[in-house]
DNA sequence: CAGAACCGTTGCATTGAGACATGATTGCAC
DNA sequence: GTGCAATCATGTCTCAATGCAACGGTTCTG
């Protein structure tokens, strides 16, 4: 429980960190343009299990964050293509960067001994919780 | 970070799974006053690092729900004393134990040495992580 | 071509979070 | 007792998230 505890507490402050102005919601919705491309609306709405209007809204505020582009596609012209923009991928990429840095301080100030048996560990705990299938799994911050 | 998103989503679902229908920050304010006990609003308000006129609503809203009590202090009844009801409580209890039964039941597919040793593995990043102190560590779901 | 099916957007409404300023009690020092 | 400080509560405002319903293009099908 505390392990699990200190690293939400890591996670929170990496997210915390980023001074772009993101809700928790819009993160998620950065995150699944990240690690799966361009979305439709529509895709992100049901990836992030809200309505297609809240989708549209949502992306209506990253575009003007300037996040994410939202373009219509040409083949099918209902259609939209939503994509992270440069902005939107360095902001994603700082928050993985930090929380990589964090751990890193973390597992630093262990003896090179107790260092690779946690990482060890990590690894095992991951390939543990990956091979239970869970949807939502990686829409996470 | 593989390791650190599956505890991640295990605690997203920890906390999704509980029908009772409380925000982020509702429960976070649930967490504290948990683990510090009864709490003046004020207090809550510069834990939560919100305004004391948003920790008042917060609690107002809590009480609706029948998850915190409200009682003015007797020896200073400019006070408020803000407590966790029995109802709050079970909904904390139950996360933490949806918490723990997921943990379990990831750890639970290891083969005993392995299980072992992320157990250790967990425990010396706990206290690798305790021994940096922060502020809001600790208020985290 | 006409209608169906699809997709995204928009209007309208609700809820929660959050801030700031103001008011109302209460306690304390003088 | 007066005055000041502490402590909440309230009024008012803004913003984000969210859902439902209705609308407006687009494409597909007969």
């Amino acid at each position: 429980m505390t392990a699990s505890r200190a690293l939400l507490a890591v996670v929170a402050r990496s997210l915390a960190s980023v001074d772009e102005d993101v809700t928790l919601p819009q993160y998620r919705a950065l995150i699944v343009l990240g690690q799966r491309g361009a979305q439709r609306p529509a895709d992100l709405a049901s990836t992030l299990a809200v309505t297609p209007s809240t989708a549209t809204r949502m992306c209506d505020r990253l575009v003007t964050k300037e996040l994410v582009d939202r373009d219509r596609v040409a083949e099918d012209r209902r259609e939209v293509r939503v994509t992270l923009s440069d902005r939107g991928r360095t902001l994603v990429d700082e928050v993985t960067r930090r929380r990589r840095a964090e751990i890193a301080g973390l597992l630093g100030t262990l003896p090179q001994a107790d260092r690779d048996a946690v990482v060890d560990a990590l690894h095992t705990f991951a390939r543990a919780a990956g091979e239970v299938p869970e949807p939502e799994w990686a829409v996470l911050p």
